[in-house]
This record gives structure tokens, sequence and C-alpha cells, in this order.
DNA sequence: TTGAAAGCGCTAACAA
DNA sequence: TTGTTAGCGCTTTCAA
């Protein structure tokens, strides 16, 4: 086949014709060509706002890039500039599961936005890989590093990180007051649990995860809280540990119908599927006989249910985002610098149908 | 709360003290440390095979980067050699799905193997940011481009690529050789349909997706070869239309019991998902009444529907290191210039339960 | 075995 | 309004 390289082929060995395609071309050059020299090419290349340049000089320079098909050596830039607009983006998992992309996603727009590019390097929280990707990373002068888990969890913070700016996303350090950005899993279980109190439920149950977390702990005290401000004491056998994933739910719901509740806030929705599994087995119907909430907005599971499951979102996107801004300076961080981003909820019709939720007109 | 941030104080209003954390060490401030010259530093740093540096100098200069803490600068060091060690992955949709992280994860890895780094872009599908990201990644002289989508189908080249090295992946040109990593979707629906037949089944029916694609036309031809191998006459009843979706599949499921077959091959997971709805609304079991494959494997359901679902896995992460595989020229093209990656079979329990896979040995 | 010096492509004083 | 020049940190001949 025709080979589609442009740079495959030496440069040196003949003379440079005037077509296109060899050796980029350089700033000097279109210097020459528009016969100026190239500190006015860098002007007019670069807007410089007070810059007096001719109109018709840089009209010459403009036609000469344009022919030349100049492109800016950002290398070149950045050396002079003494920093680049690189900020690294250092992942444990960047897709084992559905959520870490959209940390890369949120990270990536934001840095974009501001005229920067992300770098990113998975270390599958192996170690070495982890040291080398920050060496990498500092070698390339980024602006700083956001170091990311793909769940939330503690993070042993790296001692390379130290010498840059850097901030946490999705983890943060026990004994550091190192910058991060973290889903506010109390807010989030609080907001779980009041879909159920809002439909009338008062009798709900908590399918925890047996895993210890951040999101465990938090989860549990939301779900207290609620329970609190709506009067409704708390009962601690209504707390179940399941497993969390869709086996886990599904075992867990003999003792959910045992109990009697008419409500149930899942740790997961994975953990939701199982209990939908299980709860149809047993011939409850959702939201009829139970109500169920989820945690986590998978939307692959949670839209697709049946019934939509209603659940609340971890806010990835945004961690991503929030964390370049923190980066970059353009938010500030909070006192204890922990940014807790809000876990949104997202009602579908596990709880109540639509149609309860909001009659029909006819 | 107290600064982590090093960078952030002007460097020039004091002399530097002999601390660490200022502007960063540069090979220079090395030489002069360990009284060499920056070229004896340069031998060393970068190990020099032919470079013959007496022992007692090669540890001072070992010592003075490590007491000075220094790294090498990729910038400066790139700018020399004219290219950079970047690859840069251009996507339309970095996590609008889980699959295109992984394709992310095998791009980066193998990468990384060979010393390169990944610059990241997703723009969404939207023309001007991609026009942008392709700047970009030009400015910065990478190595070539990757240039992906989320789902599998014609991609329109942007021109800007053709300034450099690129490999579609997950996505071919219509009108040109340009080199590109698919799935193989033929012999994936071969595949799927096999496992299948090799249970037994003759009576097996397609649960198509609507939309055009190569993954439409290509499994719904692995099917066909499939049968034909397997000497079962192709029956166009048995191939219906369904909306990718577990909606879809769960509307299909009418019109599969009635035509009686004892298998159904699903376009995607998620279909399968509904079908399962669909059946065990019917009161029909899954392997025993009718056997499912599905083809994806996507995790979060396949692996934990009831019971787990036997399917076909896209091979996201080889596509993504099948890229840079290609681009680096580490493997050959094929003559048409598309590579297409096997998808591989995943055979869980829902086209026979393991005990009649494998019986128990007691 | 090591050092001096040129220069990669660009920016930013400073001159003119 | 534009040009000259000195580097940015590093690699790489070429000399010593």
């Amino acid at each position: 086949m025709t080979t589609q390289k442009g740079s495959s082929q030496p440069a040196e060995s003949d003379p440079p014709p005037n077509t296109t395609r060899h050796r980029p071309t350089t700033m000097r050059e279109v210097a020459e060509a528009a016969a100026v020299s190239v500190a006015t090419v860098s002007l007019v290349v670069n807007n410089k706002k007070d810059a007096r340049i001719g109109a018709d000089t840089r009209k010459r320079v403009r036609d000469a890039i344009r022919v030349l098909g100049y492109r800016p050596n950002a290398l070149a830039k950045n050396l002079v500039s003494g920093s680049s607009r690189f900020i690294g983006l250092v992942a444990d998992a960047i897709a084992t599961t559905p959520f870490a992309g959209q940390i890369i996603r949120g990270a990536q727009d934001e840095a974009w936005k501001h005229g920067y590019v992300l770098l990113i390097a998975n270390t599958e929280g192996n170690e070495p890989a982890e040291k080398e990707a920050i060496s990498m990373m500092l070698e390339h002068k980024v602006r700083g590093i956001l170091y990311s888990t793909w769940y939330h969890r503690v993070a042993q913070v790296p001692a390379a990180l130290n010498e840059t700016d850097f901030v946490l996303v999705n983890c943060f350090a026990r004994d550091s007051d190192a910058w991060a950005v973290v889903p506010d899993e109390v807010q989030g279980g609080r907001a779980a649990t009041e879909i159920l109190i809002r439909h009338g439920h008062r009798r709900i149950a908590f399918l925890n995860t047996t895993t210890p977390s951040p999101a465990r702990d938090g989860r549990l005290q939301g779900y207290r809280e609620a329970l609190e401000s709506a009067g409704i004491p708390f009962d601690p056998n209504l707390v179940f540990d399941a497993y969390p994933d869709q086996e886990g739910g599904y075992a867990a719901v003999e003792g959910l119908v045992q109990c009697g509740v008419t409500a149930v806030f899942c740790h997961n929705d994975r953990v939701a599927m199982g209990v939908y599994d299980g709860l149809r087995q047993v011939g409850m119907s959702i939201p009829e006989d139970i109500a169920v909430v989820g945690f986590d907005n998978q939307e692959v599971i949670a839209a697709h249910l049946r019934p939509p499951l209603s659940t609340v979102a971890l806010p990835h996107y945004r961690l991503g985002a929030a964390g370049v801004r923190l980066l970059l300076g353009l938010d500030e961080a909070p006192g204890n610098g922990v940014l807790r981003i809000v876990c949104p909820v997202v009602e579908r019709d596990s709880v109540s149908t639509r149609q309860e939720k909001a009659p029909a007109n006819m």
C-alpha cells in the first residue's frame, strides 16, 4: 500500500525541494519568505496586542504562513517561556469502570478551556509505574498534576508530587492538607434517603456495602441525617450489609422482605439491580410493593432497569473539572483543603411512577 | 491553609538559597556542582554507550544530580531532537461509554512501553474542536495521531491529519487507504452464533440493531456464515430488528417466542438484558427454555445478569494498543490498510449452565 | 576522557 | 514600525 507517512523518509538525503512535506517549516523560513525578521513573525503569530505592525507587513507574514503551511513549534515556545501548557493526570485505573472516564473528560474539557492539554498516564495502582509517570510529567514541566483514583478513597500521596502543584481527585490524603476534590457522600446519602421520605416512606432499609470506605461511612451518615430531619428514629436493624454488586443485592432481598420495609436505599445501582431480580423472584413489584433508590447513576443500568431506577449520581465529570480549576487557581480551595462536590439526584420511576409524580392533564 | 505550591512565588526576587524548590535545577548547574561540562553531564544522564567517562567523574555527576534533585527538561530535549515522544489521541467521546476508556488504556499502555506519552483530546465529535485538537498536537510535534471513535463506524478524516502519521482506531475511512484498526465484526458474529450451534441449537434468532453500521452488517454476515458452516439454512424470519438497548430487547421478546426459536443471538448485551426481562415476564427461563448470547461483554451487565451472560467481547483495549503499534511501525499494516482485531468469546451461563458444560466430579 | 561551541525554534528586551 | 540579539536547556560534533 502507499505510505501515508511524511516524516518516514530521511529528509537530509536530498536538498528540500520547494514542495510541502519535509522538515516542518520554521518561523525563520516564514520570516525570509515575507522579508521580515523572526521577531515580526512572532508578533503577528501571537497577535501581540501592543505590537504595532503595519497592515501590509502583517499581510505579507500571514500570506507566507499560509503558503508555507507554517505551524508554531510548541516545544520551542514552551522552552522559552519556561513552563508548558500541560496538565498531568495520573489515574490508577483509567477504564476499569465507566466512571474514571468521566473524570478524564471533565478534566480535559476544563483544561482545554484554559489552553491546557492533558497528559495522561494510567498506573494500574502499580507504584513503580506511578513514580515513572510522575517523573515523566515533571520532566515535561507540567503546570501541575491531577492524581486520581477510580473510587473514592484515601490515597497514599507519592512524594514526587511535591515537586509541583497537584490536586487529588476522588481521593484524599489522610495526614496532609493536600488539596483534594471528592464527592460529597454524606449529602448524597441524605439526598437518596430524602427521595424516599418525600414519597411518604418511613420504614426505609439501607443496603450498605461491606467494604470500608468513605462511601460506606458517608452514605450511612447521610441516611441517618435524613431520617433524623424527618423525625424518623434510626433503626439499626434496617441497615444491611451487602456485597456491592448485583449478587449482593439479590442475596439481601430475603432479609429485606422479612423486616417489612416499604423502601430501600441501595449502596449502588448494581446492588439495586440485584434487588430488582430478588424482588421479582418473590413476586413483589417496584415501586408499588417496595420503592428502591440506588447510587452512582450508572447509565447502562439505572436508566434501563424496569422500572428505570431513581438514583443519586456520582459527579465524576465535575470532580475532574474542579480538579483543574483548583490546580490553576481558578477556584479557591476550602479551608481544610478538600472540596466536596454534590451528588445530584436523578429521579426515575423506582420510587413512584411518573403518573403519580405528575398526573397527566387529561 | 498553607500553600502546596513551589512555583507560586516569583523566583527572581531573591538569590536562590541552596534549599530545594525554586526554579528547577538545570543541567548547567549540575555541571558546575560536579565541576564538569554540561556535555559530560548530558553523557552520563543519557547513559550514552560509546561515551567513555571516568568512574570518578561519573560518580561526581551522579552525586550532584542527586543532591540537586535534577530532572532533565524534556521540552529542551525534544526541541533539540526535533521530535517529541508524544502520541496524540483524539477521541469523539472519551467516556460516553465505558468502552472508549479501554481504547485509551490500550493505547496508553502500549505507548508507554515504547517511551511515548499520550496527549489526549476529546472533541465530542465537534468539528472545530477536532481541528483545534489536531493543530495543538501538530504544534507539539507529536510522533503521530490516533483518531478514534467510540463506536465502530466510517470516519470523515480531518485533512490536518495528513500532516503527520496517523491511524484510525475503531473507525475507517471510506475513500482512502488510511491505516485503521477495527474490531472484526464478522468473526464476532460468527463466534457468537457458533456458541449456540455448538450447544446443539439449530433454530437461532438474531436480534440485530436497527442502526446501519459495520456492526449491523458484519454481525449479520457472521451469523449467516456460522449457520452455513453448520448446514443450517438461513431463515430471514429469524432475524429481528431491535433498537439496540434494553427496551429494544424487551420489545422483541414477543416475536421471539412466537417463532419458536430455542436460542437467540442479541446484537449487544443491553438488548440481551432486555430479553432477560421479557423472557422472565412470559415465564421462560434461561438457558433451559431459551439460550441467549450477547455482544460487547459490557461487564457491569454481562457478568452479573442472572444467569451471567455468554457474550462476545469488543476488543477495545487491543484496538488502542494495535493502533500505536501500527503508528510506530512495530506491526505491519495489512494490504488494504485496515487491521481487524478478533472479538473473543466470553462464555458464561446463558447458553448452558456450568454443570452441563463441565459436570462436577462428584 | 572531557570541554567548547554551535544551534534546535522561539520569545523578549532593546535598538534603530 | 521593525530588526538585532541574547538566551531557554539540552545534544552533538569537533577539539583538546
